[in-house]
DNA sequence: TTTCAGACGTA
DNA sequence: CGTACGTCTGAAAG
């Protein structure tokens, strides 16, 4: 099975660049100003072109390669025409500066460049790729410049930058023949007749590819064109014949001249040894960090991509052989891998089977139902052991499955998702195999073949067990080379101190569940369930029909084809309706319609969320969602099945649902000797990002307005407006409240004059009026996302990082997406980091202080906790403490509690 | 049955 | 043209 992909005697293959065309490119698809190194050299050109050089390496492989420059110098085609390329714009200064540079970076990767006095970068590639079609090699050009269409056969292909610097097109002979008409032979007759305005070769006008390629095509080339211009009706047929001194003359100026006297052949051209040293030292003084390590991976990318499997020995163990077993095979000196198969969600889980395996050693494959007590006691103490290191993937859905038939797991010194998760945070998923291939450069699946013989009753147990076995010692090989990874991320503390703690406090937390009122949400869903009737009545009558209001695209035609209302924001597929717009128009038009439309949706979506919660209900009347460690870029937790981080708080019936969310009842039966609690408790952090914020940015001015303890939104409106605080009325403070946010978010001043309704131009005074006392944030917001485009990631206080590559795209959409996330990410991420370690500590008080109290709930600055009789007022001080001291900022942690029977009661 | 878009709930 | 999420619904695609 395991075939090695023979590899095929691949055939040379010459790459060829334009060097000049492709830097200028680069040079205006990226902003100079983002693009410089810290002592104003700009780079944008340099890091272009390098960054495409290395793109096609990668991909492409070539074994040959050169790269053609331009010469200053006028050309033979200057002698034919004196207008040449006349009327160009200068190339401006911060492009001229960077051509050298691009030869450094060229000098140093050891790749020959060429240039020839009297002729263009085109000549030399179109010289060289006809004499590599001699030699026997394909050719590959990179370039900018339409003119090389002409050179492309079936052994010359071209890649062609469209859109920027990341995206090329490769033009073969059929590629070309599709976009223009005409196969790459008469690339050069459609041209002439088009012309080139940046070679200030005008064409037909009136004529653009499509009529060149008919005439072409029909004539059969541009010679018989000629013969029978005389046929070509309408005016294009007298612009024709009027211009077709300039056609010819185009034809002769297009030609590219391949004999040009070059001292380098083809199969002198290849691919050299690099320069490790240099490179670094020049992409150093480039500031190309990110760009470097592209290169290095490209460099060692040619390691191969071994296929091989696990050859793992399963041993076959007798019962009451478990304890013998784990004493001589896990004593601690080896990381043991575990690798368990069950159910697990809601706050519980089963077990089916299990597998431990060492690094190197031998495996066991157990079934959970088969073991007799001696096995069942041995398995549980050593679980338990902290003593006995331990490696799993994704361990908090196994604990919930162990912890329900009573078996602690402790010991955990890696859990391979979790790891993953702190090298990459931005990807979606973390599956074992992808990992596996990832780190250790092997096939998830056993590669010993002695199936069929001890299959047990036939089925598929044996292998089953094989296959779990093969997971376990993977996860306890990859534990130790993501050991490695986060140690050069930076990132073991991080793993050991607080996400792999975190994940049994979360297992906690699910396990715990939190109770509901299911009356409560019964009476809430038949009277929503009224108003969602009501509303949507209402709706039918004003409008004279029945439609669906939960249809966007119904809405859509109801009120912009029916009623002619006026059209909004465009989406994709249409004009929005959502409530921002519908509430727009209500205020211009107020068709009856719009305000049922409006409420319908607000009472849909609570009835909607009530109704998701009833079947949640365990036999005991609690909900138990799922936290997910592993989902946000940013580090925060998210919640799912069902999401509890976004119950309704805003308006009076949302705030209806937080009173469903009770205080643990007395439990039904007398069998129960559960403690019957006493009230819910929640805690949350105030202005925790901006505080964070401030914290980061250390601006006095910032830092102060917190450590005054007045309202922090009216200090520092107090400050922009240079009003005393008690002049700050409602709306100032809404105004500054809405900057303080929007900052932290990466707000434009665009954006802030929509959110505050006020023109652009106020809203960028608003902005400079701010800077102006707070510059340090300013200061800040900047050097966060310059430091980021440098290093390739933003980090958090706990060293928590978030790689953003689109900080160096050349689209602008994504770049500046990637800026906004660059600004966001240390500020969210730190808050994540802050609550997560407030979690721990909490959990830890609370075992040390023997309090019966326990957290049920993160909601990113809050966490709610049920509190134990008698208990109120140690809990309180406790949580305060822990939360309050979880880290140590520059603008003090503030913490606020409330507690009451149900959620909405204990806010506060 | 799966996937996408739009809408909207939270911090 | 303000970050981070999850869920629901309808409609389109398979």
């Amino acid at each position: 099975m395991a075939t090695k992909a023979a590899t095929p005697d691949k055939k040379d293959r010459l790459l060829l660049l334009d060097g000049h065309s492709l830097a200028y490119r680069a040079f205006f698809a990226l902003p100079v100003e983002n693009f410089s190194t810290t002592d104003g050299q700009p780079t944008n050109a340099v890091y272009g072109f390098t960054s495409m050089l290395i793109n096609v390496l990668r991909d492409e492989e070539p074994t040959h390669i050169a790269v053609a420059f331009d010469r200053s110098e006028p050309t033979f085609r200057h002698e034919q025409y004196v207008e040449y390329k006349a009327g160009r714009q200068k190339t401006p200064d911060e492009f001229r500066s960077q051509v050298s540079l691009i030869f450094e970076v060229l000098d140093a990767l050891r790749i020959p460049r060429m240039s020839v006095a009297g002729f263009e970068a085109d000549d030399i590639i179109a010289t060289l790729s006809v004499q590599a079609t001699e030699a026997g090699m394909d050719t590959l050009i990179v370039t900018g410049d339409r003119d090389a269409f002409q050179l492309v056969d079936d052994r010359v292909t071209i890649l062609y930058p469209i859109r920027g610097v990341s995206e090329l097109a490769r033009m073969d002979p059929a590629a070309v023949e599709a976009k223009y008409g005409v196969p790459p032979e008469r690339y050069r007759e459609l041209a002439a007749l088009v012309g080139e305005s940046s070679d200030n070769l005008p064409g037909v006008p009136g004529v653009g590819p499509k009529t060149a390629a008919k005439w072409l095509t029909k004539y059969g080339g541009l010679d018989r064109l000629v013969e029978h211009v005389d046929e070509i009706k309408g005016k294009a047929g007298d612009n024709l014949r009027e211009h077709l001194g300039d056609v010819l003359r185009n034809q002769q100026l297009n030609k590219l001249d391949c004999e040009v006297g070059l001292e380098l052949t083809p199969p002198q051209l290849s691919m050299g040894q690099w320069d490790r040293d240099e490179i670094h030292t020049l992409f150093d003084s480039l500031q190309f960090r990110v760009l470097r390590e592209r290169l290095y991976a490209t460099l060692s990318a040619v390691e191969p991509e071994a296929d091989e499997g696990f050859d793992v020995e399963v041993d076959a163990l007798e019962p009451g052989a478990l304890g013998a077993w784990l004493e001589s095979n896990a004593t601690g000196a080896d990381r043991i891998g575990v690798a368990v198969t069950g159910t697990w969600g809601r706050g519980t889980g089963e077990l089916t089977a299990l597998a431990l395996a060492s690094p190197k050693g031998p495996a066991v494959s157990l079934d959970p139902a088969e073991l007799i007590e001696d096995d069942e006691r041995a398995l549980a103490a050593w679980l338990a052991d902290p003593a006995r290191p331990k490696a799993m993937h994704e361990a908090k859905g196994p604990m919930l499955a162990f912890a329900a038939r009573g078996l602690t797991l402790a010991g955990i010194t890696s859990d391979t998702a979790l790891a993953a998760y702190l090298a990459l945070p931005g990807q979606r998923t973390f599956d074992l195999a992808d990992l596996v291939l990832r780190y250790l450069h092997r096939e998830l699946r056993n590669e010993s073949d002695d199936s069929g013989q001890l299959t047990l009753d036939g089925s598929g147990e044996e292998e089953a067990a094989q296959d779990l076995a093969v997971r376990a010692r993977a996860v306890a090989e990859l534990a130790d080379v993501l050991d490695k990874d986060l140690d050069k991320r930076g990132a073991t503390r991080l793993l050991h101190e607080v996400e792999l703690p975190l994940v049994g406090v979360l297992a906690g937390m699910e396990r715990a569940g939190i109770a509901v009122d299911a009356d409560h949400l019964a009476g809430l869903s038949a009277s929503l369930g009224g108003q969602v009737k009501e509303e949507e009545q209402a709706a039918h009558t004003a409008v004279g029909r029945e439609f669906n209001l939960g249809s966007p695209k119904q809405v859509q035609q109801v009120l912009f084809d029916e009623l002619g209302l006026p059209k909004t924001k465009r989406t994709k597929t249409g004009y929005t309706t959502d409530s921002e717009a519908l509430t727009g128009l209500l205020e211009k038009d107020g068709h009856p319609v719009l305000e049922h439309i409006l409420r319908w949706r607000e009472v849909a979506k609570l009835k909607s969320i009530v109704d998701s919660l009833i079947p949640m209900l365990d036999d005991a009347g609690r909900i138990h969602t799922t936290f997910n460690q592993m989902i946000a870029a940013t580090g925060r937790l998210s919640s799912t099945d069902p999401n509890l981080q976004n119950i309704p708080i805003r308006t009076a019936e949302g705030r209806q649902i937080r009173e469903a969310f009770v205080v643990g009842a007395a439990p039904a039966g007398p069998s129960s000797p559960e403690v019957v609690y006493e009230s819910l408790l929640t805690a949350d952090y105030s202005q925790i990002e901006l505080r964070i914020m401030a914290h980061l940015s250390e601006d006095e001015a910032l830092l102060e307005a917190f450590n005054s303890g007045a309202d922090f939104h009216t200090i520092t409106a107090s400050r922009v407006f240079g009003l005393p605080p008690e002049q700050i009325d409602s709306e100032l403070r809404a105004r500054i409240k809405a900057m303080n946010y929007g900052l932290a978010y990466g707000l434009s001043a665009y954006g802030l004059s929509q959110q505050l309704r006020i023109s652009p131009e106020e809203a960028r005074g608003l902005m400079e009026e701010y800077f102006q006392q707070f510059g340090g944030v300013r200061d800040y917001l900047r050097d966060v996302v310059a430091r980021a485009r440098q290093d390739g990631y933003t980090e958090t206080i706990l060293g928590r990082r978030r790689y953003l590559p689109d900080l160096n795209s050349d689209n602008r959409q994504r770049r500046e997406m990637a800026e906004r996330m660059a600004l966001n990410a240390p500020i969210q991420g730190s808050a994540a980091d802050i609550i997560k370690v407030a979690s721990l500590n909490v959990d830890r008080a609370l075992r040390e202080a023997g309090l019966t109290s326990r957290m049920l709930l993160q909601v990113h600055d809050e966490l709610v906790f049920e509190v134990a009789p008698g208990e109120l007022d140690r809990l309180q001080s406790l949580v305060r403490e822990q939360m309050a001291g979880a880290y140590e900022l520059r603008a003090p942690l503030g913490v606020s509690m409330g507690t009451g029977r149900t959620w909405q009661d204990a806010a506060h």
